[in-house]
RNA sequence: GUGGGUGUAGCUCAGCUGGUAGAGCACCGGGUUGUGGUCCCGGGUGUCGCGGGUUCAAGUCCCGUCACUCACCCCA
C-alpha cells in the first residue's frame, strides 16, 4: 500500500484500459462530425455563480455536490459538475447567436461532483457532450437523439434504452407543478421527502422506494399539463423518431435534476450497470441563456457518460473491449543485439517510425532472449532482429510473431517498411501470400 | 448525508476451532553460440489497511479508525 492513492471517486485509467477509453470517447464524438457538430472547449472551472444561476439553486447538484473553493484573488470557482453551463456561458460571452443558427457544438472533458461513490458513479467522470443552440425546431431534438444512439452504437453498445418525456414550457411546468404539490400534500409522506416535495416536487416523481410508488400510482403528471404549443413540440419530436427509427419508451414520470430544462427530456439507460443506469441524458434548454444573463435564445443537448458507456461494454461485448484495447499495437519491435547494433537501431527506428510504422525497441542491457521476450510482450506483428552479422551484410531479419517465419531484408527503412506493408513484394525472401501463412522458414 | 458488505503478494484468492503467511496467474533469472509464445528449473516481490485491546502467542478474537464496495439519495 502506497503513501498515496487516487482521492476518493476518482480512479485512474491505465493501459491497456486506457486505449479502450481514448476509443470510446473519441467514437462517441464521430456522428456529432458528421452531423456539423464542431468542437469546443470551455475552462474546467467557471464562476460559482454561472452554476448556481445555470443549474439552478434548489438541484442537488447546486446544493451539496459543488467542488467550489476561493483562488488567491478571492474569486469563488467551480470545477464544473456539467458542461452545458459553460458552453451557454462561452456562447453568451462570444455573442455566437450573431452568428449562424441553430450553433452546433460538441466537447469531451471531465467533470466533478461531490457524490458518495458507487458503481458507475464517481466524482470526476467523463462526459462527451452536445449542445444545438438557438433554433427551437423539434426535429433538432429528434436528430440529436438519434446522435446520441448512434453515438452509443458506434461506441459497440446495443442494449441500451430511450426514455422519453416533456416537461413542458414555464405556463404547462407552473399548472403541472401546483397540481403535484396539491396532490402531495394529500399523502403522508416522511420528513424528508416532504422537505423535497417543498423545495422540488418534480423530483418526488422519480423516488425509487417501491411504497412511494405505490402512492404515486395516479400523481399529475407533465404531459398531461402541456400547453397545445408543447403537446404539437412533443408530438412533432416523436414523429420525427419514429421516421428516423428511433425506439424509445414513455417516461412520464422521468424528471432530470438540473433546473433549466423544459419541454422535450430523455435519459438512456442500459440494464448491465446496477443501480447507476443511466448512460445519458439530456433535453431542451429553453430558459438556460435568460437565466443566466443573456439573450431568450433556445437550446437543446445531451451528454453521455463516457465512465458508465465503458462499464456498459465491457459486460456487453467483452470481445470488443479486447479489440479496440488492442488497436493501437506496435507493427514493429527492433531487437538490436551488441552495442553498435543498439546505436543503429535507434535511428533505424526514428526512421521507420517516419516511413509511418508504429516501432519501440528492446531497451537496456537485455539479452537477445529477454529482448525477444519483450517483442512478443509488445504485440508487435513483426520482430526486427539486428546483430553484427546482419550489421555487416547490411541486413536485418524480419520475424512475423504469429507464424514465426523469418527472412532478411535490406537495412532500410524503406525496405523494411515496404516488406511489413506487402510480404509477398519482398525482395529477398520467398513470396509468402499473408503473415498468417506458412512459415518459410522456422525460427 | 444514511444503511449493508469487504480489506492477506502486482491481480484473483486460500489460511479450519488463535501457534509469527501460501496457491494460481503475472513478473524476474536460467535451460550452450543470434530468436519470443509451449515446456522444465529457480526466485516471494508482503506494514496480513491502520491504531489500540485480550492472550504466553493475533492474519485469525474485541474496540476504534480509514479505505474500498453495493444500495438509498442524486445523476452521466
Amino acid at each position: 500500500m502506497s503513501t498515496f492513492t487516487a482521492p476518493k471517486g476518482s480512479y485512474d485509467i491505465l493501459p491497456p484500459d486506457s486505449a479502450v477509453f481514448l476509443a470510446v470517447r473519441d467514437t462517441m464524438a464521430r456522428p456529432l462530425l458528421a452531423a456539423g457538430y464542431s468542437y469546443i472547449e470551455t475552462p474546467i472551472f467557471e464562476d460559482t455563480a454561472l452554476f448556481r444561476r445555470g443549474v439552478g439553486e434548489s438541484t442537488d447538484v447546486v446544493t451539496k455536490e459543488m467542488y467550489t473553493f476561493d483562488d488567491r484573488g478571492g474569486r469563488s470557482l467551480t470545477l464544473r459538475p456539467e458542461g452545458t453551463a459553460g458552453v451557454m456561458r462561452a456562447f453568451v460571452e462570444h455573442r455566437m447567436h450573431a452568428g449562424q443558427l441553430p450553433a452546433k457544438l460538441y466537447y469531451a472533458g471531465p467533470n466533478f461532483r461531490y457524490e458518495r461513490p458507487q458503481a458507475g458513479r464517481y466524482r470526476h467522470f467523463t462526459q462527451v457532450g452536445a449542445e444545438a443552440i438557438g433554433v427551437d425546431d423539434p426535429l433538432l431534438d429528434a436528430e440529436l437523439i438519434q446522435l446520441a444512439d448512434a453515438a452509443f452504437r458506434a461506441a459497440g453498445l446495443n442494449r441500451h434504452r430511450l426514455l422519453l418525456n416533456s416537461l413542458g414550457d414555464r405556463e404547462s411546468r407552473a399548472a403541472h407543478r401546483a397540481a403535484l404539490v396539491d396532490y402531495l400534500a394529500r399523502l403522508d409522506l416522511d420528513e424528508e421527502t416532504r422537505q423535497r416535495a417543498a423545495l422540488n416536487p418534480l423530483r418526488v416523481l422519480d423516488d425509487k422506494r417501491p411504497e412511494l410508488q405505490v402512492a404515486l400510482a395516479d400523481a399529475p403528471v407533465s404531459v398531461d399539463f402541456l400547453t397545445d404549443e408543447c403537446r404539437a413540440h412533443y408530438d412533432a419530436v416523436r414523429d420525427a423518431l419514429t421516421d428516423l427509427a428511433v425506439a424509445w419508451t414513455e417516461a412520464p414520470r422521468l424528471v432530470r435534476g438540473l433546473d433549466y430544462y423544459t419541454k422535450t427530456t430523455f435519459e438512456f439507460v442500459h440494464d448491465a450497470l446496477g443501480a447507476q443506469s443511466a448512460v445519458g441524458g439530456g433535453g431542451r434548454y429553453d430558459g438556460l441563456s435568460a437565466a443566466i444573463g443573456g439573450p431568450d435564445l433556445t437550446g437543446v443537448g445531451w451528454a453521455l457518460g463516457v465512465d458508465r458507456v465503458l462499464l456498459a461494454l465491457k459486460a456487453d461485448d467483452p470481445r470488443r473491449w479486447d479489440e479496440l484495447a488492442a488497436a493501437g499495437r506496435l507493427d514493429v519491435f527492433v531487437v538490436p543485439i551488441g552495442r553498435a547494433a543498439r546505436r543503429r537501431a535507434l535511428v533505424l527506428a526514428r526512421d521507420l517510425r517516419d516511413a509511418a510504422l508504429r516501432v519501440d525497441l528492446a531497451w537496456g542491457a537485455r539479452g537477445l532472449k529477454g529482448a525477444m521476450k519483450a517483442a512478443d510482450r509488445s504485440g508487435a506483428r513483426y520482430a526486427l532482429v539486428l546483430g553484427e552479422r546482419d550489421l555487416a551484410a547490411g541486413t536485418a531479419q524480419l520475424k512475423d510473431l504469429a507464424t514465426g517465419s523469418q527472412h532478411a531484408v535490406p537495412l532500410d527503412a524503406a525496405a523494411v517498411a515496404s516488406a511489413v506493408a506487402s510480404p509477398v513484394a519482398s525482395p529477398v525472401a520467398p513470396a509468402v501470400s499473408s503473415p498468417e501463412a506458412t512459415p518459410v522458414s522456422a525460427g
